[in-house]
Parts: C-alpha cells; structure tokens; sequence
DNA sequence: TCCAAACTCAGGTGATCACCTGATAGGTTA
DNA sequence: TAACCTATCAGGTGATCACCTGAGTTTGGA
C-alpha cells in the first residue's frame, strides 16, 4: 500500500512513518502543512492519506474535499489530538469522504485494523472506521444551535462585543442580546468565559 | 542508554521508541499519564526520561520534582506541542532540573543532538539543551505579572466574576477590579475574552 | 397552505465590567 | 532615607452584560 502521510510534528510522522513500514506499506510522501498537503496531492498518486487533523496553513476539511475530486478512490484516515464532538461530526460528514477517524491516542493495533478495514472496502461503499472511543463521545454530545447563533458564537469567541456583533451582522444589538441569552440556555453557562470555554469544548467555534 | 518515555498519544510513543531504539538506546518503560509516570519512577532506575509535557493526570513538574529527589543523576528531557512561552519558562526554571526541552515539530536529527548533548554532561552542571525555535519564543516574551495578578488572572480565565474572585481572595471587589484593569494593561488587551486569551497563549494560567 | 422554528427587535432592570483618580500601607532596593 | 513596587480599597461613570417578557416577520417543511 502507498502511503502519504501529512502531520505537522516531525516526531509524529517519524512514529508513524515506522508503524506503517512495519506493516508493510510504503510511506512515499510526507508533508508538514495544509498547502504542502494541496501541493503534493495534485499529482501524486498514493492508496492512502493518513493526516493529522490539526495542521498549520488553513482547514484540512476544505483542502480534502478538493483532493477527493481528482482521487476518487483514495483513502483518507484522519488522526485527530483534539476530543471535541463537532470537530468529529464535521469530519464525518465532510464531502471528503473519510474512510478512518482516529484519536492520536489510539492504540498502534487499532490503527492496523483500522488501515486493514479500510483498504478492504471501497470508497463508494461510504463505510468509516471510527474509533470506539470518538464513537462513543459522538452519543454524548447533544447540542442543536441556529445558523445564527453559530454566527453570532463564533464572533462572540473571538471576542467581539454585542455591538461589534450586531455591525458585523448588521443586525440589532438586542438581537445579539437574544441569541446570546439562547446561547447561554443551550449550553447551560451563565457567563461568557464559561460560553466560550463551551463553545470551544463542543468544538462549535470555528477554532 | 536506558530510556523511560511518557506521552499519553500511542502512535507519538510508537514514534518515539523507533527512533530511540533506531538510535541504540533501550527503552524499557513507558507511561501515558502523570500518575503512572510517578508510580514508575519509584524505584526504576533509568538514564533517561523522555517526557511530554501536557499528559492527563496531573501537572508534570511537581511530579518531576519529587522524582528529582530520588535521582539526582537522571536526565530529563521534555517535549511539548504547546507553543507557550511560559510553559517553557516553567520548565527551564523548575526545581526538576529538566536537561533538554523540545517542539513536538523537531527534527528527529535535533532530538538526537539534544540526546547526545543531554547524555554528556551531568545534572549538576545545570546545562540545558533548548530547541532553537524555542529559545526565540523565550526571547520574544516579555511580561512581568505579580504574583497577585497571577491569582487573579487564574480565577478569571475559569470563569469567575470581579465578586466570586473577591470572595475566594478575601478582599475587596474594588482590588480585584483595580488588579484586572492592570492585568489589562499589562498584557494589551481590552475585555475578558481578549485577557483570557492572551493569558493561555502566554501561559500564564493554570491550564 | 399552514405550522413551527428561526430570526428579528423593543423595553426594562439590576449586576458587572471597563476605566479613571486618588489614597494608605508594607516591602525592597538603591 | 528616599524611591519604588506591590497590594489594598474607595468613589464614581458610562458601557456592557445577564436576564426577562413580549411580539412581528421570514422561512422551511409537513
């Protein structure tokens, strides 16, 4: 199996690069970015992407969307350190079809099973490897917020006033007033600090 | 050399006991949590600790201090993906006498260059090998908060109120107001969001 | 087409925040 | 001893937040 590998610690894809050879496959590219990784994948032809999800250089989901379209058959597992449900969920139901989804905890055999369940069925199938532990944390995550109130979070996160909200929205501040509130209700906090520190948890804000 | 490695990420320990074994070191343990890494360290006697920084568990250098006591002679090496500049602060400065600090993003060649550097000079010499990415980041952060300001900046960064920090301080709202406004002008910033961010990417809070 | 959900906005209230000046007291260092 | 930093607290002001009720409009799905 020829392998690409994308993780932006040198450490990291040196552990994995050893893994993968052990089990027998051949690691032909590795690159550190999200532009390396859109670079590379233009004219390489590899069996499997194995990336991290977390890279420098821009959102990993776009980027995979857009590589899935001239690879219609490749597969994509994606490492993650993060444990937020919503990074999960945006994973799986990315256009880019990811085959395997795993914690960077995982245990080495899981991996080869993963890498195993996913090279034996194809892409069109839409069957997903998903770590028993991310699948788990995926049940436990209740949550159903607004287009807007995502909006008006995610400027709120990054520390945007009521009135730099209701600018940029163009919209009244008793309107960000009120998605704040239910906001608030939702996720059950009672301050900002605790809303972003929520919103950021449930992976909702735009990181 | 006999090498004991702590990191709570399995593909990050794989990685790391490939490249150390491909180096002709001997890795006879391994740990993924702080409590784990103390328990072990009782009575193991290794050349080397190979650590991460941010396992769960607990804070690592406390915990590194009390197994200094017992090992005067070992060295210590700590990688970390954080990337803030008071972390590498506190490390450098613990009482843990830490050897060698390293990026997650360096180079397996560097890692090596620490190792061999580490494995020459004693502890007692107090010689610290850094990661130049690092040493820049050290050069480049300039903050000086008291240590009141510190306290309060922690409660903050958890959520509590000008009130709920009074109480937990025993004094004054006005003094944790007056102590707020100088942490905002201290660190440039001009509501609480801003401040708690500016405070994580320092690392100035307790994580 | 009709309903429910989402989005919008207003009015109001008390608490808290952001910002200021000024003051007292203890500790450190020059 | 003087200068300085730290920590404490007070008074005040305008802005914003947190919380509530109520209500009109738009939108998407049944």
């Amino acid at each position: 199996m020829k392998i690409a590998l994308a993780d932006d610690h040198n450490l990291m894809r040196a552990g994995f690069k050893n893994i993968l050879t052990a089990l027998g496959h051949d690691v032909i590219a590795e690159v550190e970015d999200i532009p390396a990784l859109e670079a590379l994948m233009l004219d390489l032809k590899v069996d499997l992407l194995v990336s991290d999800f977390d890279m420098p250089g821009g959102g990993l989901l776009p980027v995979l969307e857009t590589i899935r379209l001239n690879h219609p058959d490749l597969k994509i597992i994606i490492l993650t350190g993060l444990q937020y449900a919503a990074v999960f969920q945006q994973v799986l139901s990315s256009k880019a079809k990811v085959q395997g989804l795993l914690s960077k905890s995982v245990d080495p055999d899981v991996m080869q099973e993963a890498i195993t369940a996913v090279s034996k069925t194809a892409v069109s199938e839409g069957e997903q490897f998903i770590q028993e532990e991310i699948r788990q944390l995926l049940q436990d995550s209740g949550h159903n917020l607004t287009k807007r109130e995502r909006q008006v979070l995610n400027l709120l996160a990054v520390g945007r006033s009521n009135g730099e909200v209701a600018n940029e929205l163009f919209i009244s501040i008793k309107t960000v007033d009120t998605h704040r509130m239910n906001l608030m209700k939702k996720l059950e906090v009672r301050n900002i600090v605790h809303l972003i520190e929520r919103a950021r948890e449930l992976g909702l804000t735009s990181l």
